[in-house]
RNA sequence: GCCCACGUGGCGCAGGGGUAGCGCACCUCUUUGGUAAAGAGGAGGUCAUGGGUCCGAAUCCCAUCGUGGGCUCCA
């Protein structure tokens, strides 16, 4: 075992890759890099961006380096000859004076390419075995896009050529299950230039599982206490202006349309509709807690290169809900809401997610007491359930506290999915009120939550996460028939007619093909059950069955087939 | 929005200054075949869009649009 941890090895790589950028362009400036959850980046400073060919030279040279197998060699210095050591490296420089004076400064050099460094380091640069440079990007100098933009390379490390070997195989293998790819393969949406950009279009079979989930959605919701309330597209400027949206959220917001010369804007949000609702009449204690569930089609500007499949789009559906609750309630609630979403997301096999619960942010309305009473019940809920999470200390709404859930995709970047928001805000804006008990006007609390987030984002990250293979009850076909021979057609029929009449989504496949053809269709389809029916079958009246998984499975009869469909469906 | 790359028939790709090629899919015919691709024939693109250079552009240049990977953003 080596004497030291992969972020070393990583970081290490990171500085000879400099180190070798520095003995190709010796003009280049070097920025930071570290090692990340993958591999590692540096940062350059360079007067023409790093080409593919420039990778290669540098990957090289890396190797040269390598083989030179210098040590890595740490010292501290003061702050002044860190200064003068780097006065050549503007990036360095900045960095130095920002170290709080008590910093301790240290250096690495590695033959002759020093760098500032905390460390730590493996012991020299031959131990470096296996290495890959990936891509290059831009990349903002400290992440700010009013700053220069920097050549970033990344790479990664491992500490054996197999492990490297795995690492780009997986990369690989994932990106077969990019919900992209397989939105095409599959048939089930596309994204249409002439429309316009993270505009969604759902072909018949990614609508119909869009419909199967919502079903779902829907009902769930009913058992669980909600109503389902429905609401407009576009609304008056000005209920944008009482909402506050016009103020925080302008920059998202597509330009006003004229209507009779009053300027209307169409929704980024649903919220304010579900306000308005609320607003009709007078509401009662009694009345409280009010949860209203809308699948609302939002409309959001987001800046083109930000765009990615179904993950981040332009228009799309949220599985909004608002719930008006008085301060009492509140903790109640917000346990109920986090068990939904639990349960939601468990429902789609989803168990493997990171948490963060979002407190105070330096600009924020309402009062403390409140603040703390809210994040104390969305920790509470969070502890009930037994979840670990990271605490984002001021990374909440103005407006109230907040529980964000993130899902991986294939390659494991995560996106957010189910919120749970507090909101003290809105309700005053719209001066919501309900009457007490004791006859007064009290103000609630309204909870902005989304289980799924939005149909498109979740169904991009369900894609990948079941590869395509989707399970019975999702699958737009759940069951295809392939007759042998034609003279077995309609006895095909009859077996899909019999499926279907169970409600079960079934075709025939009575094409001019052979069987081994349908069954490979099918099966990149990933279409969970192929029922084979030729001479044996008919006379018997079964089918041999497929499955997409586990291959041939042997005759059975359709009743008992109909009873194992059914059987699966609860499971 | 910023950096880089890319944009050729439905899909995946080749070609790369002298008026487009392959595989799959599609259509027709033959074949009626038992669990991942039967055989033959055929149709389909002017090379994202606009402009420029050139005797001539899909091939070079510019702009625009779109896509991809990053950055930034994501109330």
């Amino acid at each position: 075992m080596a004497g030291y941890d992969i972020e070393s090895l990583r970081h290490s790589t990171a500085h000879v890759m400099a180190h070798a950028v520095k003995n190709l362009f010796p003009d280049a400036q070097v920025a930071i890099g570290p090692s990340i959850e993958d591999g590692f980046y540096y940062d350059f400073g360079v007067s023409a961006p790093f080409t593919p060919d420039d990778l290669e030279k540098i990957s090289a040279e890396m190797q040269r380096v390598i083989k030179a197998g210098k040590p890595f060699v740490r010292k501290e210095i003061s702050r002044e000859e860190a200064l003068a050591l780097f006065a050549d490296e503007p990036f360095k420089v900045e960095l130095i004076e920002d170290l709080p004076s008590d910093e301790i400064i240290s250096i690495y050099e590695e033959g002759d390419f020093i760098d500032l460094c905390r460390g730590p380091h493996i012991d020299n640069a031959g131990q470096i075995k296996a290495f890959r440079l990936l891509k290059s990007s831009g990349a903002y100098w400290r992440g700010d896009e009013r700053n220069a933009m920097l050549q970033r390379i990344y790479g990664t490390a491992f500490s054996t050529q197999q492990e490297l070997d795995d690492y780009l195989k997986m990369i690989e293998e994932a990106e077969k299950r990019d919900h992209r790819k397989l939105g095409r393969e599959l048939d089930l949406f596309s994204l249409q230039e002439e429309a316009g950009p993270g505009l969604v279009f759902w072909h018949p079979k990614g609508a119909f599982v869009r419909t199967v989930i919502e079903d779902h959605w829907r009902s769930e919701h009913l058992n669980n206490g909600y109503d389902l309330v429905m609401t407009p597209h576009i609304a008056r400027q000005d209920l944008w202006r009482t909402s506050g949206h016009l103020d925080f959220f302008n920059e998202n917001m597509y330009q006003p349309m004229m209507v009779d010369e009053t300027p209307y804007l169409i929704k980024p949000m649903n919220c304010p509709f579900h306000l308005l609702i609320y607003k009709s009449r007078v509401r009662s204690y009694r009345e409280l807690p009010i949860r209203w569930a809308e699948l609302g089609t939002v409309y959001r500007y987001e800046r083109s290169g930000v765009l990615h499949g179904l993950l981040r789009v332009r228009g799309f559906t949220q599985d909004d809900a608002h719930i008006m609750c008085s301060r009492e309630q509140l903790d109640s609630e917000t346990k109920r809401v986090l068990e939904f979403v639990l349960s939601m997301l468990r429902r789609f096999g989803f168990s493997d997610y990171e948490v963060f619960l979002s407190t105070r942010p330096e600009q924020s309305v309402g009062d403390d007491d409140v603040w703390e009473q809210a994040t104390d019940a969305l920790r509470s809920a969070l502890d009930a359930q037994g979840l670990s999470y990271q605490v984002d200390e001021g990374g909440g709404a103005f407006y109230g506290p907040k529980i964000d859930v993130k899902i991986k995709d294939a390659i494991g970047r995560v996106w957010q999915c189910s919120t749970i928001q507090v909101d003290f805000n809105e309700p005053e804006r719209f001066d919501l009120t309900y009457v007490g008990q004791d006859n007064a006007h009290h103000r609630p609390i309204m909870i902005h939550r989304a289980l799924l987030g939005s149909m498109e984002r979740f169904m991009g990250v369900l894609i990948e996460h079941y590869a395509g293979a989707f399970p019975l009850w999702l699958a737009p076909v759940q069951a295809v028939v392939i007759p042998i021979a034609d003279r077995h057609s309609e006895y095909a029929g009859k077996v899909a007619d019999d499926l279907r009449a169970s409600g079960f989504r079934t075709e025939v496949d009575d094409r001019n093909e052979k069987t081994g053809y349908k069954i490979r269709e099918a099966q990149l389809q990933k279409i969970p059950y192929m029922l084979v029916v030729g001479d044996r079958e008919q006379e018997a009246g079964a089918v041999a069955v497929r499955s997409r998984s586990e291959g041939d499975l042997g005759a059975i009869s359709v009743a008992d087939l109909i009873e194992q469909f059914k059987k699966e469906l609860t499971e």
